[in-house]
DNA sequence: CTGACATCCTGACGGC
DNA sequence: TGCCGTCAGGATGTCA
């Protein structure tokens, strides 16, 4: 399942065979869920931009996109959204023709899978959304970026800068990569619920899931049914110390490849051999030779040891 | 407001 | 061998 450190693999992996390519051609599946702007929006802000950059905000893969001066007026297919304009306005309605600065979300969910594939490699099932790319005459022209899901927990979207956000989507909580031990800290202050569950809450912290949660209170010393506001300075210090060192290392070996995970590539992450609890329910601590417990915490299945976290 | 819990969806896996 | 039940879980919506 995509985290943090698999997002942002797979976001620099993509990055590197797609920055300022064009979209010339865009695909979608009209699965209702997997769009979370209309599927309209989502074609007619894509077809003709130019992919800047390809960068990770929490969990979200997002592609800042630009356009030639001269055509920034889009062709607008008359009526083709017409119906969804009244009422409140979500992500990627607005009605102005996509302008520079627009850009387009991809959450992975749980077996999103975003891949640079040759026009020839047959789609695999369980496609989505495919972007034909062009980079221009005489370079590695007509390569797809395709979205597939089998599970369909992932989600597209496209935005346009807003007054709230200026600078573009900055998703929902704080980025746990580079925040500060004080900030970090704060997070936490009065909160009632177990600390396992206040880092799977992405409107507190973004990016951590259930394997980075486990991995880092294991680290940390720390039980995940512990209340979040109750930590003391110490373990919210090691927690943050714990948090960052399990994402970078993470990060390094390209992720961690449980059930389909891959990358841009197709090749699978390393960091799964370094889990110390993830998965392990039942086996020895790799520490104390204690059994590993499971318990439910956040309506997760969460792995700690009896023995390490107190 | 805060937290707990069900829901979506399909493939993998274990048991019989 | 093959079928069927169970499980996995991020975000969202609903409920207490």
């Amino acid at each position: 399942m995509p985290e943090l450190p698999e997002v942002e693999t797979v976001a620099n992996g993509v990055d590197a065979r797609v920055r300022g390519q064009r979209i010339v051609d865009v695909w979608t599946s009209g699965k209702p869920q997997t769009f979370k702007s209309p599927e309209s929006a989502i074609v007619e802000v894509l077809t003709g931009a130019r992919i800047e950059r390809v960068r990770r905000v929490g969990k979200t893969i997002v592609m800042d996109l630009g356009r030639e001066p001269n055509e920034v007026k889009t062709q607008i297919p008359p009526g083709n959204d017409s119906k969804k304009n009244k009422g409140k306005r979500r992500d990627g309605e607005d009605d102005s023709s996509a302008p520079s600065g627009a850009q387009f979300l991809v959450h992975l969910g749980m077996t999103g899978r975003l891949l640079v594939s040759r026009p020839e490699v047959p789609w695999p099932p369980h496609t989505h959304a495919v972007l034909s790319l062009n980079s221009g005459p005489n370079e590695t022209a007509g390569r797809e970026l395709r979205f597939v899901d089998p599970r369909r927990f992932g989600r597209l979207s496209v935005v346009m800068p807003s007054r709230d956000e200026p600078g573009g989507y900055t998703g929902p909580g704080a980025e746990p990569t580079t925040i500060s031990a004080e900030d970090f800290a704060k997070l936490f202050k009065g909160r009632k619920l177990a600390i396992k569950a206040a880092l799977l809450n992405q409107s507190i912290l973004h990016g951590v899931g259930n394997i980075y949660a486990d991995e880092s209170l294991f680290r940390a010393g720390i039980r995940p049914r512990r209340q979040a506001g109750r930590l003391t300075r110490a373990e919210l210090a090691r927690l943050h110390a714990a948090l960052q060192q399990v994402l970078a290392h993470a990060i390094e070996l390209g992720g961690s490849s449980v059930s389909d995970y891959v990358d841009a590539d197709g090749v699978r992450g390393f960091f799964q051999l370094e889990h110390m609890v993830y998965g392990r329910a039942g086996e020895l601590c790799k520490t104390c030779a204690a059994p590993l417990r499971k318990i439910v915490v956040g309506g997760r299945t969460t792995v700690y040891c009896p023995q390490c976290q107190r």
